[in-house]
DNA sequence: GTTATTGCAAAGGCTTTGCACACTT
DNA sequence: AAGTGTGCAAAGCCTTTGCAATAAC
């Protein structure tokens, strides 16, 4: 599939070299959608695929993969959480930091930031990718009732 | 001095005891500006109150502020690191990815984000303190060039 | 053949926790 | 007096690193 192509122009582009493991965690990625744990990679990767490898290995991809600029990583509630980058389709995310559910968010209102931000202040903010932390509204009403 | 009223205010009403050690840490922290790591809060409070803190102390005092909002917390490259919440003025920072600067954003322009996404998803944004990162004017002009 | 990368295990750094004592209320 | 918060030290967790073996180039 066409996922595959694109991660051996990236490596090679990157003068990197293709090993089975960097396409493994990139294709795990690729397919889960949305932020991983690198826990949940790991079990990702060794349920899906069928055999396990060791998390310094996910670890070491993952930063591969980054400095390539292929995947994201966020914060998420101190660990770190990778996502891939889908050029063509830019996309946000809102996490709730009380249930840990995540949802898409229209890609129109963050650049209409990224435009009012530049007009204002000549600066280009990156927000190709973005994560915004808040309450979704099912815990904001549970929390209301506590 | 006013910080000191608003520390004490904060605790009380939230149910907390007032304790010196929160007090410190709060006065440390209105008084850095901007963030700071737990490690940087820390060494603060050892030389500019003459008197040093358990690390684990600073931490749960941190806990505590946090919870009452009196402080927000970012990730800073794998530690974390707290602001105090300055209510009367919100305040966000652009930070740049090529030379590290941060700068300031209007308030304003965070708001109206987070009334859209309100709007739209009914998903609360905690935007009181945010950083964006990106490229600032000067950073973008040097690239062109090169 | 060279050199980057993996696997394993051990170390590292930041943060949290258990428990007895002290202090706020 | 009652119960929360602190200090100390130890444990916990996520992540990184050293080194020999392996695989990509």
């Amino acid at each position: 599939m066409s996922c595959e192509g694109e991660t051996v122009a990236l490596l090679r582009s990157g003068g990197h070299r293709l090993t089975p493991q960097r396409q493994r965690v990139a294709s795990a990625l690729q397919h889960a959608g949305g932020h991983r744990t690198v826990e949940e990679l790991h079990a990702l990767i060794a349920h899906e695929q069928g055999a396990p490898m060791p998390l310094s290995t996910v670890y070491r991809a993952l930063t591969t993969l980054k400095e390539l600029r292929a995947v994201s990583e966020i914060d998420a509630g101190g660990r770190s959480a990778f996502a891939w980058v889908d050029r063509s389709r830019p996309h946000h995310h809102l996490v709730c930091r009380g249930c840990g559910t995540e949802r898409d968010l229209d890609p129109a209102l963050l650049q209409r930031l990224g435009d009012a931000i530049r007009a204002a202040t000549g600066f280009e903010a990156f927000l190709d990718h973005f994560a915004i932390t808040g309450q979704c509204e099912s815990c904001r009403q549970g929390a209301a009732r506590a």
